[in-house]
DNA sequence: ACCTGAACACCGTTCAAGT
DNA sequence: ACCTGAACACCGTTCAAGT
């Protein structure tokens, strides 16, 4: 272990650790979010994570209380990633539906490239979830509800139903990213739904 | 174990059995669907069945090769529950317009009832699922389908869209009846969303 | 404060053996 | 054919102990 790194006594805050210590719980969210990725939930072990990353199978408790603990953490993470990421694509088109295109195929890429974190984003682990996913969760949709209303300006939407349309707006995109994921239909497919539905919303006809 | 019936020998067809025997498979899937319901997925498992259905932990080897399998057998079961929920929902209405909300309902009553059933029928466990569960999931595509089919001959659809719109109205109805498993909305906020989504697919305004 | 390592009670899965 | 029960390798969680 020496080899990994100069270890000094407690307290010796400045000295060079092993590689992980200080950020422990960040290494492990990282592994984690990979873990599910490649491997699933069902098959996501507080212990195999602990192995890769070097550390004991008790040393994960010190930062997360227990396994379900660390799958909010890693959801709450997905929150505001998938919340970045369509705001950032809403904003990289000057015409307004473009943008809003362009969120809608940002979600359905998230979804894909995580289907099972946005499993885990949206499945009731608890009654009672803990704040910070609470708050995570509103980020995004205030985030597609900013969206929605810059379509009114525009006479896409009116002021009134921006509420009801957003949830709308957000569960289609939930929808359809599930078929995909799940393998319901494919990909293009599904680019083809998010943009039927959009078309739906903007008040055109389907062709 | 006399107690519990007549047991003889090897080939004794006719005996009575403690109770199960026969049917252990069904009891299985039954016990399995309450455990789902009360206590979801992650807590769901065989062992546990097995003590609650009074068999031995190998037992449900027998019906099942493993955990996976019973999953997905749970899975197909719901796919045909959903679906005739659906068929009768549309059928009990003579307005085209009101059988197409009422499967609509039908869909969110099934997944408030049922959550983490359905989070299990759109959860990819496998890049190919066993033939029954994909045939179960086609029964409900193809309900809904001819669901949305019998609003062509009334006007409401055109039969060239269709296809596409069967989908979407499944995606919508799923994204919702995510969010309100989740706890992101209500259910009376669901049953809102709904119609307001059957709304916009018949082409009227929200209001 | 953070991590280690033993301990405990649970799993899923396999498989020889019974009937 | 269907079920039993031992065996195995793995978990999550707890907790005293180390630094």
């Amino acid at each position: 272990m020496s080899s990994l790194g100069v270890r000094v006594g407690y307290n010796g805050r400045m000295s060079e650790r092993p590689f992980h210590h200080g950020n422990l719980r960040t290494v492990l969210l990282d592994q984690a979010e990979l873990a599910l990725r490649t491997r699933g939930v069902e098959e996501l072990s507080l212990r195999e994570l602990a192995r890769e990353v070097g550390v004991s199978h008790g040393a994960p408790r010190s930062h997360f209380i227990d396994r379900k603990a660390l799958l909010d953490a890693l959801a709450e993470r997905g929150f505001r990633t998938l919340a970045a990421a369509m705001r950032a694509a809403a904003e990289s088109h000057s015409e307004y539906a473009d943008g809003l295109r362009a969120a809608g195929h940002a979600y359905l890429d998230f979804a894909v490239s995580n289907a099972a974190l946005l499993d885990l984003m949206f499945t009731a682990k608890t009654d009672t979830p803990p704040d910070g996913l609470l708050a995570a969760a509103e980020t995004l949709f205030s985030t597609i509800s900013d969206v929605m209303e810059s379509g009114v300006p525009a006479g896409f939407f009116r002021e009134a139903e921006i509420g009801r349309l957003t949830l709308l707006m957000s569960a289609t995109m939930q929808g359809i990213s599930t078929f995909v994921s799940a393998g319901r239909v494919s990909l293009a497919v599904g680019d083809q739904l998010i943009d039927d539905a959009i078309a739906l919303f903007l008040g055109r006809a389907l062709e």
